[in-house]
DNA sequence: GGGGTCACG
DNA sequence: GACGTACGTGACCCCT
């Protein structure tokens, strides 16, 4: 069984294959420009004996990534010679502004360079040119010879170089940059990239270009005239006279800045193309250079990247007879090295033997004999990854299809348990289908199984063992203990990528796991695991086991390095029980309700119908944005109307409420019938669908690793967005009931955000106002703009909650002057009196952006790490994006991880005080629960106790709590 | 499959 | 001087 998560993450954020699948393509690193890169990307570090790394760190660790993402292709470093180059003969300026390297720089460029023969790889340089000469002559060499290129650079000027069988591939932010990237950036296709850069010059490099145009005018005007020279050719005719005369009097300055950018493709190669090619790396060699550097956390990794990779001598699978059936029947095995390049690329990248074992043994286990066999190693080892396979995504109803297990790394087994049952419970007379193959019966299975599931002594590994812990439930097994690789990656590299198995296994296995979509088909063609043939099934499944345990004996060490241990062992790793009881358990939904809402939604929305083509004049589809944008904008001339980025007219319902207040009829109409057909398509029509014909019941999926700040998601259906706010949405709370004789139970916490903030950032005012118990925002109302609580106002206590929850957003004058409705120059002087006033507040907000800043992620009280990939990018725009997700992090991680401390204490402490209350849903500060109505006010009791005392803080948290007979009244 | 929109905290 | 803006999610619909 893939989970949920785990399926679908295939795209990966991978390098770009420089492959033909016969280890002929090239890699190019840019040696020089990462030095520099990385130097000012990563925070100070220094050897033992005070010798500056972090660049050394950072370079070992992206070379060590590029060799297992680059399969076995061939790499080789490219380096500058020394400072002056063939381009300052002609203009002795050339980068002449640079600055000397920073001393903690200097050292590392002679050890950049021993870390790249250490790694076993081809440094070149040439005295007199550029690393990016280099790359260029090497780039068309290769490419001449039919070998794929791929520039390890985020370096622009080595844009122009991507063309068909030439592409770049950025480090630093692990993404490929094609055409369409080029284009982002410049504004052209490559190939007129150089023309552009002539234009625009650049300050960094001394490149003088024309005064007054930068990229943006420069791609305009050679995309109008074609090139540099017809453009300087047609100078004249332009219109801006400003522009005109800058062009005219700057030709050829534009002219040498195109001669300094364009790189020489044709300098003499230091070493022929042909010595560029695989090599076998020596790994003690490697080690021993790590160790020096004093890597020691890396080198562990090293072993194991460098082990799995395809170029040591187990000869990546390419002519070791398949060990398995498993391997036999699995895609075509990779190629002879030596044969010609294919033009169809294989459908999946070669199997490859993962980690330092030889072959894989998957086995069948079709007796009960045979399944006590792995029953005992399992006692021998003391780990077992475990993976179900079910015939569908809710496991709180799914049929168990079978078991994988995993005892060590390579060896694993598939007990299948229901396979070709589907089609003798349908009854169908298929005298052709194969018969049910031999199978231990599920039950005998179980039997076996428990007693190791359940063995104290035996640890239990899953990937998402939430899923297959529900499983287990329902046939009455508790597995503990359990460790969960995903939830591992989740506390070690949460916002740095997702977490599921496949995109797991690519990153640190340098292996593609058998697609799903390769067993089961895919749309209506797609089977249920049980008809998948035994074979199949079994190199599927097994694999899964396998991998599982491999992820765990990878990233399970890292939680002690990364200091991670005590995030993952009291908050992520005890709630997969507690969360897997809250979906098996379910809500109950009055279906009749919503069918009647659904009815009368139905009638309403065709009268709104009705009203809106009356009004327009004319039939469309309302539902369309872009019909509704040119009714309104275009026939009806309401207004000229804002389009956006795509040339789309807005049509959101802030555009339509302008609209409404000037007394449009029809923009109102459209609003109404947005809202009911919003909450007719995902409330009342799709909650029908979701109730289980098994358990009368609806059961969400919470994603436990699926967002940034360590919060949970709902899915399948989304239970944490159901309507709350409108009357017609809190009809549809209100179909959310308690079984007879119960009651639901909603206890919230009160303001978490706001007073976590106060805690944080040490804000004694806002600390003392949450002790008093004060109306918080009328409090900071009367503090920012010095009115007496008594002469409070509702409108300014609006404009100061308003700038409470702009706080826990990473404020902007923006944000805040379009949520009040005032200029974002009217708002920013509020933020700057509350800043004044709460002066901690900024000391705060600026001390965690330096931290993101200097370390790449942020920190939640309780430890967590928040990853924020896009805090180092030069686009103030998106920093200033990531700056304001860096303030919000903490504050919504450390509400996310105390509620996790309460779910967690919770089942015990509603079980010592012999309440029966059942937990069902977490909506971020809420959690909703089913109890039998005599003990509701005891379980309120409780609960409550619980949520407040998840932390001990300096200011008190707060929850409350409803009951009632269904989710509205209760809230 | 991506964009637009909107439901929640 | 322009950019592009409040944080975190997931589901639905349209349209290519």
């Amino acid at each position: 069984m893939t989970d949920a998560t785990a399926a679908s993450q295939n795209d990966a954020a991978g390098i770009p294959a420089a492959s033909n699948g016969d280890g002929s393509g090239l890699y190019l690193v840019d040696g020089s420009g990462f030095i520099f890169r990385a130097f000012h990307a990563l925070p100070m570090l220094t050897r033992p004996d005070g010798t500056p790394v972090n660049a050394v760190l950072g370079f070992s660790n992206m070379l060590l990534k590029l060799l297992a993402d680059a399969r076995a292709e061939a790499v080789a470093v490219v380096f500058d010679s020394k400072r002056l180059n063939f381009r300052n003969e002609f203009y002795p300026d050339y980068k002449a502004h640079r600055p000397e390297p920073p001393e903690e720089l200097k050292p590392q460029f002679a050890l950049i360079r021993e870390a790249t023969e250490a790694f076993c790889l081809p440094c070149l340089e040439l005295e007199g040119y550029e690393a990016d000469d280099l790359i260029a002559t090497y780039a068309r060499l290769a490419q001449e010879a039919g070998r794929k290129v791929t520039i390890v650079s985020s370096d622009k000027d080595l844009m122009q170089l991507v063309r068909p069988g030439v592409g770049m591939f950025d480090p630093m932010k692990n993404k490929a940059i094609g055409p369409d990237e080029v284009f982002e950036k410049f504004g052209v296709p490559p190939e007129k990239v150089v023309d552009v850069q002539a234009l625009a010059g650049d300050s960094v490099d001394n490149v003088p270009g024309v005064p007054g145009i930068g990229v943006k005018t420069a791609a305009q005007l050679i995309t109008e005239y074609g090139d540099l020279e017809a453009l300087l050719a047609n100078a004249e005719k332009i219109k801006q006279p400003a522009r005109r005369q800058k062009l005219i009097e700057f030709a050829e300055q534009a002219r040498i800045s195109r001669r300094l950018v364009l790189l020489d493709e044709n300098v003499p190669p230091p070493k022929p193309l042909d010595e560029l090619r695989v090599r076998e790396p020596d790994h003690q060699r490697l080690i021993d250079f790590l160790k020096a550097q004093g890597f020691r956390s890396i080198v562990s990794r090293v072993e194991m990247e460098m082990l799995k990779d395809g170029r040591i001598a187990d000869g990546a699978g390419s002519s070791a007879a398949p060990a398995s059936a498993a391997l036999a029947s699995a895609a075509p095995a990779a190629k002879d090295p030596a044969a010609a390049p294919s033009d169809e690329p294989a459908e999946r990248p070669a199997r490859k033997t993962v980690l330092n074992v030889p072959e894989v043994r998957y086995e069948l286990v079709q007796d009960a004999d045979a399944l006590r066999r792995w029953v005992e190693r399992a006692r021998e080892t003391g780990v077992l990854a475990v993976d179900t396979e079910t015939d569908s995504l809710t496991p709180a109803t799914a049929t168990l299809v079978g078991v994988s297990l995993s005892t060590e790394p390579g060896i694993a087994c598939y007990i299948p348990l229901a396979h070709g049952a589907s089609t003798a419970a349908a009854g169908q007379l298929d005298f052709d289908a194969p018969p049910p193959p031999v199978q231990i019966p599920t039950a005998e299975a179980m039997a076996i199984l428990k007693d190791v599931l359940e063995d104290s002594s035996v640890l239990k590994i899953g990937h998402n063992f939430k899923f297959d812990h529900q499983l287990f439930a329902r046939n009455g097994i508790a597995v503990s203990p359990v460790d969960d690789s995903m939830l591992i990656s989740y506390v070690l590299d949460g916002g740095a990528h997702g977490h599921g198995m496949d995109e797991l296994a690519e990153m640190h296995l340098a292996y593609t796991p058998i697609p799903f979509k390769e067993v089961c088909g895919t749309g209506k063609n797609q089977i249920t695991f049980d008809r998948v043939p035994l074979d199949k099934a079994l190199a599927y499944a097994a694999e899964d086991a396998d991998i599982t345990l491999r992820l765990w004996t990878l990233l399970k060490p890292r939680l002690v390095d990364d200091r991670m241990v005590t995030v993952y062992e009291t908050l992520d790793r005890p709630l997969v029980p507690v969360v897997a009881d809250m979906e098996r358990a379910g809500v109950r939904i009055d279906k009749k309700a919503l069918s009647d809402l659904s009815q009368s939604l139905s009638v309403r929305l065709a009268e709104i119908e009705k009203d809106v083509h009356a009004l327009a004049g004319q039939s469309f589809n309302i539902g369309s944005p872009k019909q509704l944008g040119e009714i309104l904008f275009d026939t009806l001339k309401l207004g000229t109307g804002k389009k956006g980025k795509t040339g789309a007219y807005s049509t959101d319902s802030s555009v339509l409420e302008e609209l409404a207040e000037q007394g449009h009829t029809i923009a109102q109409r459209v609003l109404d019938w947005r809202q009911l057909a919003k909450l007719k398509s995902t409330y009342t029509d799709a909650l029908q669908e979701k109730i289980s014909p098994v358990t009368g019941r609806v059961h969400t999926a919470f994603a436990l690793a699926a967002t940034n700040t360590g919060r949970l998601s709902s899915t399948d259906p989304n239970l944490q967005n159901i309507p709350v706010r409108t009357e017609e949405g809190k009809k549809i709370r209100r179909a959310f009931v308690a079984s007879p004789g119960h009651k639901l139970l909603s206890v919230d916490y009160s303001q978490i955000e706001l007073r976590l903030v106060a805690e944080m950032a040490n804000i004694q005012a806002l600390k003392d106002a949450f002790r008093d118990g004060l109306d918080i925002h009328a409090a900071t109302a009367a503090q920012v703009f010095g009115i007496p609580l008594d002469q409070m106002t509702p409108d300014i206590r609006r404009k100061a909650k308003a700038i409470n929850f702009g706080i826990i957003y990473g404020i902007s004058g923006f944000g805040l002057g379009r949520q009040l409705g005032i200029a974002p120059g009217e708002a920013n002087a509020f933020i700057k009196t509350y800043l004044e006033r709460f002066h901690e507040l900024k000391v705060w907000m600026e001390s965690i952006k330096s931290f993101a800043r200097q370390h790449g992620y942020v920190v939640t009280l309780f430890g967590r790490r928040c990853y924020m990939p896009g805090i180092q990018d030069k686009n103030a725009a998106r920093r200033a994006f990531a700056e304001r997700q860096a303030i919000n992090a903490p504050i919504q991680g450390t509400a996310a991880d105390i509620m996790k401390r309460a779910m967690n204490r919770m089942p015990a402490a509603l079980a010592a005080a012999g309440s029966s209350a059942r937990m069902l849903l977490q909506v971020h500060d809420e959690l909703l629960f089913e109890v039998p109505e005599a003990e509701a006010e005891d379980a309120a009791r409780i609960v409550r106790g619980v949520m407040e005392g998840a932390a001990h803080l300096g200011v008190p948290l707060v929850a409350e709590a409803g009951i009632g007979d269904n989710w509205e009244e209760a809230h």
